[in-house]
DNA sequence: TTTCATCGAGCAAGCGCTTACATGTTGAGG
DNA sequence: CCTCAACATGTAAGCGCTTGCTCGATGAAA
């Protein structure tokens, strides 16, 4: 094994190091023999700049490979050109695709994303978004809408622009771009009911917190009730996000007497990880027990039976909140809140009840 | 649909703003009744203010709600408390689950990670680079060694320290952290061996400027070669990251004749593509056609058969390097290359060449 | 020729923070 | 009672950049 004092580290002190150091906007200046407003100028704003001199302070700009200081050019100009986002976590597909469109537009527009993670704790994403500001954002996506009100009141202060995403906030003071969790919850709970179940239990995320998670319950229940049909305890249980937990709750829901004919799941992986508990105990996937998902991730495919889930427009979601935040911070004026469309993809995790024929699809 | 116009962005014009401007460390000051050196040092290094002090600063902080400013301490102590990791996209739960260790370690030790994506791009990755070291962070991570020379000029000049994880640098000059990708692909190619396979296909990932996949390629070529069996096009194709690319590639592999009895994929994405590309022309996994994966995501585990895969310490990776990259910051005596081990990790995907029984697993 | 926009470039004042150094206060040791 | 560490705090000089303002030069209009 190599061992190695890392000495470039030492030479970081700035005492012993101010010769090679990273070169700054003055040695440009100097070495295209100009002011260092004129190479700043030339750096961003080209056009206010005649061509010769633009082109002797390039020339400088690249035999330095001068890289601006970040710090402090937002210091002085108090502009960022970076945008926020505080997710739950990284380690979870449906939030890398929103995230990765939201990079790629906001990236198009020259502006930088960054990404923390609350790790689903309020407390949390409140020291994130505190760490953001201190950054000088110009612009934050927030994931869903229940969070403490002092979270809004530190953003209202900063006076930084900020869109709510993944679920609408229509009737709330934000700005937001997402989807009607609940309807969606309760169209495909319709679904299941529609085949004829009528014993329909439910594996939730986690609900405390996290709006995206308690409206699918609430849409799964108001579509229960409307056929007169109660959806409490046992027959609701949250599970954390992962497929074990799934498939650990799944174990308790067979284990009902009445045993449920069909589980509706919070998301994919929930449902996924029900799928095999149920494989686990024998019990056949849709032909004894449905099982539908919720995001439409790649997950749903690759599931054996696939699963029949709501499929969730990430991508354009991610796609919306970018302009609409850029928007914002060029001070345009934008819609208040974009609704996004979801839809039902049948595949073969749900069948009619009792159906004991091979599922289609 | 409700419109607004942002009329908090207008009043960030500096000019109009001056009074209800974020609060600043003399703002702070004032209040408390000290000079702004006290404040700085109680926020820094609380042990060399007095208690009293202390409180009283800590109180106007908190009345404040005061939030130091990042560019103006970066620039002035030339230090971030930032990391940097440029990684190909976020789409992808491997780089996902390494990436969220990472930020767990890192911001356990008060540091902040940034993530910027290269879309697989080698100029995208010098480009996120550059902002990077503008930015000032203290270290870096880069997925992988394969990359343009003068994107490690860049790093060299700037003496920011990096490392490099994924694969291991063993001979090379930099720091990493990482697993024997050549390796793991040989003993998985054995297995595949092992069961009585001879004619074994392979759905490479993207090989240019990806040393993971071109390392697996070469690992499984060599374990073949060492039984005399070549791997050539057309019994290798390339794909990019996506369950339709390795559903295309595998349905090219099974119009092949002879038909390949095995196909080893360069990752579980492209292996759980394989296995419903298969499924939809009515080749059963494994009966007909084995198939084995690489990484060990949630996927391996949810596609039927589910996956024979190289299981990848992912979490560890992302945990190691944040371990790498502290010491280096810190200057302290570090390990130059650290290297994880990798498992086979069986299931039903893979059995034995012509083998009609059901699956084990 | 004179007048005056217009344009390109320079000057210099900060942006909010850290930190070397100076200053003031204590109290222990002589 | 004096001396002098040891400690707590203040003073002020930047860190690298942007930008409002000033200044000359240029050329079109008068």
């Amino acid at each position: 094994m190599h061992w190695l004092r890392f000495g470039q580290v030492a030479e970081r002190n700035p005492v012993i190091d101010q010769k090679k150091t990273r070169p700054t906007l003055s040695d440009v200046a100097r070495l295209a023999g100009v002011s260092t407003a004129t190479v700043s100028r030339t750096l961003t704003r080209p056009a206010t700049v005649s061509l010769e001199t633009r082109e002797r302070v390039d020339a400088a700009v690249r035999e330095l490979s001068y890289v601006p200081n970040f710090g402090a050019r937002a210091l002085a100009s108090n502009r960022s050109n970076t945008v926020g986002a505080v997710i739950p976590t990284m380690e979870n597909a449906i939030f890398a695709r929103g995230l990765q469109a939201l990079e790629e537009t906001l990236s198009a527009n020259a502006i930088t994303l960054l990404v923390a993670t609350s790790h689903y704790n309020v407390d949390a994403e409140a020291g994130q978004v505190r760490t953001l500001l201190g950054r000088g954002i110009d612009g934050l996506v927030l994931i869903g809408e229940a969070r403490p009100q002092s979270t809004y009141d530190l953003l209202a202060r900063s006076g930084v622009p900020f869109v709510l995403v993944w679920n609408p906030n229509g009737d709330g003071p934000h700005c937001s771009v997402g989807f009607d969790n609940r309807a969606a919850a309760s169209k495909m709970t319709e679904e299941v009911l529609a085949r004829g179940h009528r014993r329909v239990a439910m594996i939730a995320g986690v609900t405390e917190w996290n709006d995206r998670a308690s409206e699918r319950v609430a849409g799964v229940r108001s579509a229960l009730s409307e056929r007169g049909i109660a959806l409490e305890a046992p027959y609701i249980v949250e599970a954390a996000y992962s497929l074990d937990a799934g498939a650990e709750a799944v174990k308790r829901l067979a284990r009902l007497d009445p045993r449920p004919t069909a589980v509706v799941c919070g998301n994919d992986v929930l449902a996924a990880g029900a799928i095999l508990g149920l494989r686990e105990v024998g019990i056949v996937v849709p032909d004894a027990i449905s099982v539908v998902g919720y995001d439409d991730i790649d997950l749903a495919d690759v599931a054996t039976p696939a699963l029949t889930t709501v499929h969730v427009p990430h991508r354009r979601m991610g796609n919306a909140a970018a302009e609409l935040l850029l928007g914002m911070i060029g001070n345009v004026e934008v819609k208040r809140n974009v609704v996004l469309e979801t839809s039902i993809t049948l595949r073969s995790s749900l069948a009619r009840v009792a159906d004991t024929e091979p599922p289609v699809g």
